[in-house]
DNA sequence: CTTGGCACTCGGTAGAATCGAGTGCTGACA
DNA sequence: TGTCAGCACTCGATTCTACCGAGTGCCAAG
């Protein structure tokens, strides 16, 4: 489990002393195993603590005038705040792996073959199997592909499919509706002018449409310009989320699950909170650190997943704000990593 | 609201008398409104019914010696059973739609446009909306549309990926991983075979591929294989889920909602769940009549859309057995023939 | 600063009393 | 024979009470 961590002594703004911490770590640590408000004397029982409940008392409420802690009410223990998880997580929480953890993760990217899409569904169903989590995978997107193909198809004559095909296997297709007919003949054209200019090109690098007038350069502007309009991974053909029915276990109140469910229906939310965390340099979130009002009684655990350094895409693990944060860390991080170097050996081959 | 259906006198096996099915459809009403035990009080006040509470009590009895109601226990209404809403729902509901549904499913379909995908995504969200349950459409899929284009790209030497654009606008890709690698060369040239084979026909008419032993005919009797063996929706990507948040609202117990969010986390489970209804012939599935354990909880509506007068997708609702069949079933009727008559039209132009 | 002692608070539980909705039965009436 | 008013009865739900005990805050002594 968590245990304290005597190498961060005073890291910035808030500390606490060494005994304030070990007191909010065993709240912190029973109110995640139990789910009950924790007494005095339960943490005084706390192995490394040399104190009577008495003692613990007076730091308890120092810590409750400090924010960390609260009290349901009066001759109740004390319940973690969303401050007091933060300080946990940041200061004490340290994760390790257990090792039928690692093997199952590794066993799992050594197995692991087909489309991008195929394996990251599938280890969105891993996460929320062993995290017992709901769990958001957020694929690459095209950005780093290559484009290997393009092809315009004539589905009538103001109605065309620009279908592409990238180095990672990914295919997108993409409505194109220019304001005047094509002919067969053009857009066959049309298609084979697109391939010249975009084949080995990156989302990324733009490249530059010779503006002539003619109804074929018509439609391959049209084409790249739709094609670069796509946004990177948002469209939502790489979102995976994963035992979204596991909310009813974790969470009491029927308004919450329905509050939850009800965020988890619209994918790009979804993307667009695992994405804000990440912009906000965080691993984890807690209640109200997102600024999300029916998430208040969640944290989100994500961590990124990245290609030739950059970022590209994410994985996330989504819980009561009493998580097993140590756990959900550790394994969103393991398998960020495999997914990281997963990329990186099919770019390679791409 | 549903009321009596007198052109239906006898129709089959077991049927009841007027009385008895007055008293019927007043119990299943009432509890559907109000998920309370309905006592023989309220049913006698039920307007069209000039007897007395004991009358309607004698009556009660028989019908729950007869398998349509239930006692939660001695002292309270009665509840009616799964055959109970199957007779309701066989002779009694007779659904009308409201003047503002039928407006707004009109607006929708005359509004909606986009990929195929799209539209039924957006379809599932109609359903859920105006009807307050958790929706599934199930698409056409590729079996009815032509074959646009075909092309064979490379992804390695031994990964290969056939793209398909059929004329609704779909797109599928297969990973093709034939047994020796092949040049770049022969990708092409295997890709204007199958162009050449596949144009203009559908994955039903299976084509005849020359046996010849060179490496571009394997490639070529790979590639049509792999393309011959998609299941026809069952690959998932026309399954769209609208409302699951809705499971919270609509169920009792967490472990119920638990459940059925397990089940719709499977869509090959719930399009199997569609299909097999369909293949009965029904169109409402109530409690355990489909075979599904976990949702004895549930009852589901379902419409099949057709395209050329087969088959080709459903739509359907899932709710709670006390579900509002009348209206479950004008609304899932109607948008089923308004998808119908949306691809029928889509098919003319493509 | 720590700690044992102590009075106090207050949610949770158990039991008793009560309520009342709804039943089944019976006997009378048309 | 079918209908129905009357009535005793059942049993879940609600309320009230008492009470327990976990946990607190405070205080005074070490």
């Amino acid at each position: 489990m968590a245990r304290r961590n005597d190498a961060t002594p005073d890291s910035s703004t808030s500390d606490l002393d060494a005994r304030k911490a070990t007191i909010l770590e065993a709240v912190v640590v029973e109110h995640i195993g139990t789910a009950q408000p924790v007494g005095s004397s339960v943490v005084a029982a706390s192995a490394d603590l040399d104190v009577s409940p008495a003692t613990v008392r007076s730091e308890m409420v120092t810590l409750e005038r400090e924010g960390y802690l609260a009290q349901p009410h009066t001759s109740a223990g004390r319940v973690p705040t969303d401050k007091g998880y933060r300080y946990f997580v940041d200061h004490l929480a340290s994760g390790v792996l257990g090792p039928a953890q690692h093997l199952q993760i590794n066993e799992f990217f050594k197995n692991v073959r087909g489309e991008v899409e195929d394996v990251l569904e599938q280890t969105s169903t891993l996460l929320s199997q062993m995290t017992n989590y709901t769990s958001v995978v957020v694929g690459p997107g095209h950005a780093h592909a290559s484009i290997l193909s393009v092809q315009l198809v004539n589905l009538d004559p103001r109605h065309h499919l620009l279908v592409t095909v990238y180095s990672d296997g990914s295919v997108t297709k993409h409505s194109v509706r220019p304001s005047h007919e094509a002919s067969h003949v053009e857009v066959t054209e049309a298609s084979r002018q697109l391939n010249a200019l975009l084949i080995g090109t990156t989302l990324e690098s733009r490249v530059q449409v010779p503006s002539r007038h003619d109804h074929v350069a018509a439609l391959v502007r049209e084409s790249v310009s739709v094609l670069h309009a796509e946004q990177p991974t948002v469209d939502g053909d790489q979102v995976f989320i994963g035992g979204s029915s596991r909310v009813a276990d974790v969470f009491d109140g029927v308004e919450t699950v329905r509050k939850v469910l009800g965020i988890l229906e619209q994918e790009l939310l979804v993307v667009s909170l695992v994405q804000d965390i990440l912009d906000q340099g965080l691993s984890v979130a807690i209640g109200s650190e997102h600024g999300y009002e029916s998430l208040s009684a969640c944290a989100v655990v994500v961590a990124p997943v990245t290609i030739d350094g950059d970022p590209a895409g994410a994985v996330g693990l989504l819980g009561p704000t009493r998580m097993k944060y140590a756990e959900a860390m550790a394994v969103a991080h393991a398998v960020s990593e495999h997914l990281t170097t997963h990329f990186a050996g099919e770019d390679d081959r791409g």
